[in-house]
DNA sequence: GGAAACTATTGCACTCATGCAATACTGAAG
DNA sequence: CTTCAGTATTGCATGAGTGCAATAGTTTCC
């Protein structure tokens, strides 16, 4: 191996270290949410958040959970009145569910909280750097393409 | 507010996008680790492997979480052969949690993974694009500061 | 030497997530 | 209308993580 004159080398350790940075962020961003939710828990109001009217089925489907797992843990969820349980009136069968209010403050809290943060830091960088940096970002969000929606993978068990 | 013409703003665009890309290259490099650790029992190994010697009060108190839970996380964890429990010499009422080969392995592992999906993004980046993204990374990391071994934060409770 | 402090562990209790098998409806197809 | 398929839920069981309190072994400090 040459060295470290290697660029993509060396852009690999530079993204490495940025990556740690922004995955840092994301989680403490979720931090606090303990004491609101599991995280599995918040997978799925983040699901439910971005399909607005989804059956209990199709949650599980998401979350890759079998359909009994998903009807428990939207059964905590509605304790808590983070969602709620509609029937559905075209097929009485199906069961709609839909974010409360709260449900959704708390999703939009937890993306607004990683927004702040992530804006402190381009606020610590010189102008017309950041000018650079928005040209390398959408370089590299080209090529690392869309993600489709991040938090939702956050699952791992998880 | 004065529209998209803000670079910070732009900025920040930009870096919400690239932080859900780089996030979920995080979660993809740690999926299929369900099948041999829980999520807490992964951020235990991340840590023992950041520090060789650690006692289980120390453990406790990187993960936050309460000496008995980390005795029995442990428990689970040497079951595993991922990590060696032995008592230490100087004071015996200790004792000193190791890595076993393993779990150092697959610590490697996700590492490994999450580096080469990275290589791989940038290796979809022109030439003289890498070397103005390293620039702009450079600056970026500068701002952001260290981050203190992210993986760990994944935490959440998890 | 004995009390006080520290370490690890275990007993007990609880919540969550999880899946498999029923069960109960409802709708669709014949 | 009867059977078949789809949907949600509940019963049952298990494993994990969690903390508090009690226990046991060691050091340390008078």
């Amino acid at each position: 191996m040459s060295a470290a004159a290697e660029p993509a080398e060396s852009a690999t350790e530079s993204l490495v270290t940025a990556s740690r940075a922004l995955v840092a962020i994301a989680a403490r961003s979720l931090a606090g949410l303990e004491e609101q939710v599991t995280l599995p828990q918040y997978r799925a109001l983040v699901v439910l958040a971005s399909r607005s009217q989804l059956r209990p089925v199709d949650l599980a489907d998401s979350l890759d959970v079998s359909p009994s797992t998903a009807t428990r843990m939207c059964d905590r969820l509605v304790a808590k009145e983070l969602v709620e349980r509609v029937h559905s009136d075209s097929d009485r069968r199906e069961v709609v569910l839909r974010l409360s209010a709260d449900g959704r403050a708390l999703v939009s809290e937890v993306t607004a909280r990683r927004r702040r943060e992530l804006r402190k830091v381009i606020a610590r960088i010189p102008a017309e750097d950041q000018e650079r940096l928005i040209e390398a970002l959408r370089v590299f969000n080209a090529a690392a393409g869309e993600a489709p929606e991040s938090v939702l993978a956050l699952g791992m068990s998880l």
